[in-house]
DNA sequence: GACTAATTCGAACGTTCGTTCGAACCCAGT
DNA sequence: ACTGGGTTCGAACGAACGTTCGAATTAGTC
């Protein structure tokens, strides 16, 4: 190799953990992942060119390549950061909230909120689903699994706390549809807030399994 | 043009609309878009190249292009077709029904059923939303508007002779959202068929905005 | 079997793709 | 002023892309 130190440092945090303020390189690298997902919300994951990434972030294309190692690890960084953060901000928030009702509102509010708020993100991460090869995609499917299991967690504990009757699968899909569908219409000069959306979203959903009593 | 009689006949029916039996142009490009579906739905419109079309469908790559013009017609060719059907489908599905919450459900279902039985095709509509560029895009984009406001027309209808009150766009959203999301994690293996998930997503659904009285 | 038109194909076109490499740049510590 | 490591870049690589063209093959009619 020629820059082994370029090598050593992609995909890996700097050898320190201590200092409180951000390496330069770490700011540069959020910046890039920042340009590269408006890129790949735009054009799509395989639409987009390395030279769009260039274009777009002020940046050659061979110096992307100091930052990353390719631009299917790009995806990756992208999509285990923003699903990460979410799932962190959840289960923080889930934490002072006990009624069942209410923490399913709760996730719908954190779901809601963190899409509109980083919209881009949410759509590459929604869309480019099966983009990242083997390997790659497993480490970000175990987290969309741990996110999809704690709103079946919620559901669940709603079901046995009201003694309702209802698919809880199936329920928890279309309320992940209902949600996520929102980066293919979301217009934030015509559509309410995320608050009020989660709102709306909310009475129908819960109105809706709250009413499966025993058949 | 050196073949001038295939530039007339691409992208617009034969001469003669009278003979019961499809050509065997009509019968090949039918082949040729169903071979295409599956290509564009496993590796995306973008990801997928014509010489993976060709390995599929069998015909030489050159060969392909006596069929329609660029690859881009030819998702558009899919797109219509796909929509048009569904659309058709659903108005005469609606024509025998009369009670505004029966055909809520008879939109569903018929969703549902065409989304199950074609998931390829349904697939590439909803996830190539936007890979068609100006002029191309604006056909299909005008079918979903129609089909959009049949549903708006159906919600609107129940609002009012129920005397209902909530937003209709984002119930129909969501209602888009549920149905639409399913193409990401349906496995006929283990869940439920067409007409068992359109009563469930119903069910969900209908109690959600009937419980909609005036606040 | 010969003639014509419809259909298919191999081979190549020019362009763009993701990635690499070595040289240059910048800047802190001496 | 000099050095050395972290950072950036221009130029190029081979591969794959969508598309074209003229020749070859096939199917349909006499």
């Amino acid at each position: 190799m020629a820059t082994p130190s370029a090598a050593t440092r992609v995909g890996s945090r700097p050898q320190r953990a201590a200092p409180v303020s951000e390496s330069r390189y770490d700011r540069r690298l959020s910046e890039i992942l920042a340009h590269a997902t408006e890129v790949f919300c735009k054009k799509g994951y395989e639409g987009a060119s390395m030279r769009d990434l260039s274009r777009e972030s002020g940046m050659s294309l061979a110096g992307l390549y100091y930052y990353f190692e390719s631009k299917e690890r790009l995806l990756y960084l992208i999509q285990k950061h923003t699903f990460s953060t979410i799932v962190q901000r959840l289960k923080s928030r889930l934490e002072s909230v006990n009624d069942a009702e209410e923490r399913v509102r709760v996730f719908i509010l954190n779901h809601l909120e963190y899409f509109l708020a980083n919209q881009a993100a949410m759509k590459v991460l929604s869309h480019e689903d099966e983009a990242l090869k083997n390997g790659f995609g497993e480490e970000v499917a175990a987290i969309k699994r741990e996110y999809y299991r704690i709103c079946v967690g919620l559901l669940d504990q709603l079901k046995r706390d009201r003694g309702l009757q209802f698919a809880t699968r199936i329920a928890v899909l279309s309320l992940f549809g209902m949600m996520n569908w929102i980066y293919t219409w979301h217009n934030p000069r015509v559509d309410a807030d995320a608050t009020a959306l989660a709102g709306e979203m909310g009475d129908v959903f819960l109105r809706g399994v709250l009413g499966g009593e025993a058949k």
